[in-house]
DNA sequence: TATTAATTCTACCTAAAGGTAGTAATTTAA
DNA sequence: TTAAATTACTACCTTTAGGTAGAATTAATA
């Protein structure tokens, strides 16, 4: 009941570069340290945010990462996707998911609703919207 | 963003066992092939509830699961957290938790509704309403 | 009492998530 | 043009969740 770690990581740095990227590209280097992520683990992740065009990167010498995209652009629910932690509409808490109204468990009607706040803060939220104030991302 | 497998697994026995414990003892084999989990992993299980004391078993011949409390006493939390699986107060969807009010991201409000409610939800729920109708549990 | 149907115990196996190591490729700047 | 700083690639290691195997123990009943 968790977003996975990689995810995690996925999004404090796509947080964290659109805060600073008008600064100076983000090394995996500096986004290591700065985020406390392990740097090879880093690394084998920003390969996949670039492959999958979330960010682009600068090769050699005073390289680094810049968002591909503006960040306005770039919903969580993207990011969640691309780790295979987005929800799914027939998700269930029981791992059934393929009641129907006639046949339903007294979970069902009351996970619906927190299931689709959820899903609503991840597709509504951007990277922007969360990179925004301070908090420790 | 689920439950884990093992606790999808023990709230459906523990429903099922609620549902038929009047007709007779449940028997590991007959839960595993009703409810479709492997029979060597569902006795794993069982042997676990039986010492959190949520069942009790009888050996030998004719011997099976039975709950040891009343299924309106076992809340769908209880469970979980046996199996590490419950909501903590300070779970963050970035595994953060730590921040306060004066320093919190875009999501922490949004995501406090959706969390209390499936707290909510795990503490209030329990085996016996869970066990009641039909559906595929 | 022997058989049988059941739980329990101990130990191991497998797959997936998370993480690490080493090296090649690329670019800048001294 | 060479050294340094950087990303990219390939392969492996570790931990954990999920699952399996086999033998020991228990109790009813034929
Ligand atoms: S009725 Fe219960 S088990 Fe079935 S899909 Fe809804 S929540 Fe899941
Ligand atoms: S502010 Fe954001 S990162 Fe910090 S605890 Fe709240 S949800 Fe988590």
């Amino acid at each position: 009941m968790q977003l996975n770690n990689t995810s995690q990581y996925a999004i404090r740095i796509l947080s964290y570069i659109a805060r600073k990227q008008d600064e100076h590209l983000l090394s995996a280097n500096e986004l290591s340290k700065i985020l406390n992520i392990p740097y090879k683990f880093l690394t084998k992740i920003m390969t996949k945010l670039v492959k999958a065009e979330f960010v682009e990167s600068v090769r050699g010498r005073d390289g680094g990462f810049r968002l591909k995209d503006d960040a306005q652009k770039i919903s969580v629910d993207d990011v969640l996707n691309l780790f295979n932690d987005s929800i799914k509409d027939e998700q269930c808490l029981l791992g059934i998911g393929a009641c129907d109204t006639q046949c339903k468990c007294a979970m069902h009607d009351q996970w619906m609703k927190p299931k689709l706040l959820i899903q609503k803060l991840f597709r509504k939220s951007s990277i922007k919207d969360i990179s925004k104030k301070g908090s420790k991302i």
